[in-house]
DNA sequence: GAACCGTGGCC
DNA sequence: TGGCCAAGGTT
């Protein structure tokens, strides 16, 4: 038989723990050193957390926490709002699960967390990892998590190369007794900061005289990445309602498939074909003046929208057998649960790109409150007005974004 | 297993 | 600009 301590792995535990206590970020979801996390805390977290970005949720992190500050104040709220919280924020289905979440939480849990990560497996919303993070960093259990950036420290440190089945097999040997919480957020750490994805700083790095990708000069390699499809081509038609009093018409999408129970202003269909008659979608009969257009990526969707509005009078009533639509005045657009396509296509009408929807400040920029709509909005509605009045020379002097549709003259 | 599901930053 | 990335989960 072989020596055991020969074949041992590298256990990066102690060096990973020395350094996350001389280097650890600081989140709003995380404990002090040394102290207990808050489970709801650490759940709200890392349901904002999946495929997104710390400095993108973190302002909508602490929004939600000021405004539910229980799971079961959470669970207590209606859906739309947690919704128009969430805006901005993508992945929306994150935010009905949240809810379906704290809702189970509070009815067959008492409002208390299972500690348990088959327990917490079994949550809506909370797969594979979400569990395993969950577990050991709210309640020290030994889970063994791997997102992204575990994934990308262990692949170089062990120089590995197989499947995630087979790093979660070793994720869980190498797991440290104590502490474990603390070690998964050490390797989150230097995943990030260190054992970044492109350009990583070595030799900042605890594990450096110990990584054998390192050692082989393959660490750019690593992880083994998966070819992505490219973004399907598709175009369309946004159709801004604006009535005398300046509300503008919305309504909430489905609660299935993309943008799934959010509010929007109607939309065409969207097609490959860039030419096809979109005012021939168009809600009502109006003078649809095409204002500008604008472009839109969704992780498999790559969106041309033109953009006309016209002023509408008379009887509307007819419109309003559409799900949950209402009239909303422009200063309360920003407590709406509008995503980030819809405000970019009410943008266009306002002389201020983002201004009008988002406020004084333009979304998401480093770290700041970027996605939290404003109370007020300004500047805008005199702007529109002066569009309206130009019209069709509006129309014609915008200058026609790449992808959307062209101007139809024979429609205008 | 593969497709679907947002958004913004980076190079 | 276009491609890639991010504390993934569900169907």
């Amino acid at each position: 038989m072989a020596d055991r301590r020969a074949d041992a792995r590298y256990r990066p535990a102690r060096a990973a723990l020395r350094w996350y206590d001389g280097h650890r970020r600081d989140f709003p979801w995380r404990a002090a050193p040394g102290a207990v996390a808050d489970p709801y805390h650490v759940w709200l977290a890392e349901m904002m957390l999946q495929q997104t970005t710390t400095a993108a949720a973190k302002p909508y992190f602490e929004k939600f926490v000021s405004r539910w500050p229980s799971v079961l104040a959470l669970a207590a709220a209606e859906r739309g709002v947690i919704l128009e919280a969430w805006a901005g924020l993508g992945y929306y289905r994150r935010a009905h699960h949240l809810h379906q979440c704290a809702t189970v939480i509070a009815r067959d849990y008492g409002g208390v967390f299972p500690k348990s990560e088959e327990a917490l497996r079994q949550l809506p919303g909370v797969g594979a990892y979400s569990a395993a993070a969950i577990a050991a960093i709210a309640f020290g259990e030994r889970a063994a998590a791997i997102d992204a950036n575990i994934e990308r420290v262990l692949s170089r440190l062990y120089r590995f190369r197989g499947s995630r089945a087979e790093l979660l097999a070793i994720a869980r040997e190498v797991l440290p007794r104590v502490r474990v919480g603390d070690y998964t957020q050490a390797l989150m750490d230097i995943g990030s900061g260190i054992c970044r994805f492109r350009s990583p700083l070595c030799l900042a790095c605890p594990f450096v005289r110990r990584c054998l990708a390192r050692a082989a000069g393959d660490q750019d390699s690593l992880p083994v990445r998966v070819g992505r499809k490219s973004r399907r081509r598709l175009y369309g038609a946004a159709f801004v309602m604006v009535r005398g009093d300046g509300a503008i018409f919305l309504r909430r999408r489905e609660d299935r498939g993309l943008l799934g129970g959010m509010m929007e202003v109607p939309m065409s269909a969207w097609r490959g074909d860039a030419g096809f008659d979109f005012l021939g979608d168009a809600p009502i009969e109006a003078d649809w003046v095409l204002l500008g257009g604008i472009r839109h990526s969704f992780t498999h969707i790559d969106l041309g929208l033109g953009v006309y509005v016209a002023g509408v009078s008379g009887d509307l009533s007819g419109l309003m057998g559409e799900r949950d639509a209402r009239w909303v005045a422009l200063d309360c657009l920003g407590g709406e649960a509008l995503p980030s396509l819809v405000r970019k296509v009410l943008a266009v009408l306002g002389d201020s790109p983002k201004r009008g929807v988002w406020g004084a400040k333009p979304p998401a920029k480093k770290g700041g409150s970027g996605g939290i709509p404003p109370k007020r909005v300004g500047g805008w509605e005199k702007s529109f007005r002066a569009a309206s009045v130009a019209t069709r020379g509006v129309a014609s002097k915008r200058k026609r974004p790449t992808h959307a549709p062209p101007e139809r003259q024979e429609l205008l």
